[in-house]
DNA sequence: TTTCTGACTCGAA
DNA sequence: CTTCGAGCCAGAA
């Protein structure tokens, strides 16, 4: 794997998001190596419009939409997750641990 | 080079 | 419940 940008490894992490799971910034960031640099992860993810990165299915540690106010309308976010099946009340995911997907379990393995 | 910022995270009060 | 501080790091000006 070439390593060209921080940016392009967080894409492509993102990218290999299956449909109804999601994934937080600190576990993205982890994986890269970055460790503590969640906040990079969000950052990327900022840019990540007009690119094919589903950024409604990174949230934060503990299930939050916290970025929602990035995709124009308050609920876009929640309405993509719960089009892919995943239950959002007040920017909460419900069952969080359910469609928690883990890219160490999958990309690290 | 320095300074600032951010869709984070954790712990503490 | 809320608020705060500190750690963390890439990129832009």
């Amino acid at each position: 794997m070439v390593k060209t940008s921080f940016y392009e490894d967080v894409y492509d992490v993102a990218r290999q998001i299956p449909q109804g799971h999601v994934t937080s910034y600190g576990a993205i960031a982890r994986f890269l190596g970055t460790g503590g640099s969640a906040r990079m992860v969000g950052w990327a993810m900022n840019q990540a419009h007009g690119k094919d990165v589903p950024a409604h299915r990174v949230v934060n540690s503990k299930g939050l939409l916290t970025g929602k106010h990035h995709f124009g309308n308050n609920n876009q976010m929640q309405q993509l997750l719960e089009k892919e099946g995943i239950s959002v009340i007040k920017d909460q995911i419900q069952n969080f641990n359910q469609v928690f997907w883990d890219p160490m379990l999958e990309l690290g393995l």
